[in-house]
DNA sequence: CGAATTTATGTAAATTATTTTCTTGTTGAT
DNA sequence: ATCAACAAGAAAATAATTTACATAAATTCG
């Protein structure tokens, strides 16, 4: 079940005036929009109580009540309706923009996402006989040692790079039942796609998390596409980091599934090593 | 608000038979007991309709479609944090799983994130001399890196260490307007409480971000707590990591916003740099 | 530019959901 | 056994929601 609310901020161009209204009504006071009844809400927003129906219907609701149980567990925070967005400097704006940008993207990727590509890739990277991750640049480097942080705990040999010269000579000496992740935002790293392409050349998988029918893409045998606009402001955060770390749950919990029994026995060793070495509270995540 | 939820089964022995009835069922079927009208709860309960009114104004609501309301909004967050575990074992479901919990727990931080802390971290990180970034283990290793890429483009000098050793000695050497920031899920790493506990000594600033009241956050004039409940299932990834992401977003996003002027030129150079020596798309976000 | 068509929205009627009122039945104390 | 007090349903009243239809606004196309 996806998210109300999420969906609402995506759909705004496509409705009415009257329904954006309504919309508008919405992101403002939310309280007030899960207690109004269709009457209220209608009045509020000075239109008809049949285009509140309608409004709902777009929405992918089958009544009023359906969406207004949908609206009350919408976890989406959305801003407050008239502010434009990209200058805002007080904190609380900055928090809701932030949070906001980064549920949207989780959002869309729901919408997105190739299932097939990732059961294939979780497929893959289950029966390797090892993995290397590689990734360079502020942000892919980070997801290459992510994803070495989920997969090591499932007992798969994992290794990850953010250095081109280490991911060419590396690339050379990986074998056929060997799995090979390259990470790029831009699809555009041109160091990698020689590594990827050398790694294919020896057989081994090539999986890639990336820009739709990107150079990157186009080396991989499994691409997990992942495309989202960033934002003009130079000064903002790029949020496209929350897709790539979602993604990456997203297979890593799949290869911890199909491994299931593989994995326990790791999983528990690093507990235990933890809680030994540690101060014995075992309800911490694995690794601090 | 009060969970209704919790009302509930606290009122429980207050209840007459038919009431307990469709408490039982409340329980048993959320989904259906959220989404049903009036007529097929009672018809379910086989109760009458007045019966099911009588039940909601017994817990405290007005009417019946304040009680679902209230009811949707509970069960929800329950929801969210209840392991669907082993039945998500299809695509799909792993996929709206992650999503969810992933966009649950930016919620949380909108509804728990201390603003003033936030403010008064991102105020002394733009003013200093030198940021040094403190975390270790598989998640919070990553923050730190995280943090030191995303600082490092407004001109602000950072580095950043997962290493206790060097953690330590570079405590060591910090002076007055220097800021230390330790990062830490649990609040529970010793050495680097130590590391932090020496650069205080030496009149740095420290920052963390850590769970409140912790041992790690006790050692920081200003600690941004995140405090969230992981699930159990050891198979899935932590999604506190996204909580912590943001967080940093933020901050950053406000060191942003007080370096203004003194963070366009770097960030200009850097991609000046990436154009000139990749492939001249101006539209990526500032590093792969 | 204006007719034709589509789309958006409101009004009023029909339907459905919910609550109120009233009545009956049940339980348990005296 | 009788009376209170409570529980619960039936039927009626009310309120909320949706449907069907009509009209106005916007858009397309000649």
């Amino acid at each position: 079940m996806v998210d109300i609310l999420g969906t609402l901020s995506q759909e705004m161009d496509g409705l009415s005036r009257s329904e954006q209204r309504i919309a508008g009504i919405i992101f403002d006071d939310r309280p007030f929009a899960v207690n109004a009844s269709i009457i209220e809400l209608a009045a509020r927003a000075e239109v008809s109580p049949p285009t509140v129906t309608r409004f709902c219907r777009r929405l992918g609701c089958q009544s009023f009540s359906e969406f207004k149980v949908r609206l009350a567990q919408s976890a989406f925070i959305g801003q407050r309706y008239e502010e434009p967005q990209s200058n805002a400097t007080n904190v609380q704006e900055v928090v809701e923009t932030i949070l906001t940008r980064a549920q949207s993207v989780l959002h869309s990727l729901h919408d997105h996402l190739d299932m097939d590509a990732i059961d294939a890739a979780a497929t893959a990277i289950a029966k390797a006989d090892m993995v290397y991750a590689f990734g360079s640049g502020g942000n892919s480097s980070l997801f290459a040692g992510e994803l070495q942080n989920r997969l090591f705990r499932l007992g798969l040999r994992t290794s990850s790079s953010n250095d081109h010269s280490m991911q060419l000579m590396t690339a050379s000496t990986v074998s056929a039942n060997d799995v090979v992740i390259g990470l790029s935002i831009s699809g555009r790293n041109r160091e990698l796609v020689r590594a990827l392409d050398v790694a294919s050349g020896y057989g081994a998988k090539v999986i890639t998390i990336s820009k739709p029918n990107s150079l990157v893409a186009e080396t991989a045998a499994t691409n997990i596409g992942i495309d989202l606009a960033e934002g003009v402001d130079v000064l903002r955060p790029s949020s496209a980091r929350f897709a790539f770390l979602a993604a990456i749950d997203i297979v890593a919990h799949l290869v911890a599934i199909k491994r299931k029994d593989l994995a326990i026995e790791p999983l528990r060793r690093i507990k235990s090593q933890l809680v030994t070495h540690r101060d014995g509270d075992d309800s911490q995540p694995l690794g601090d």
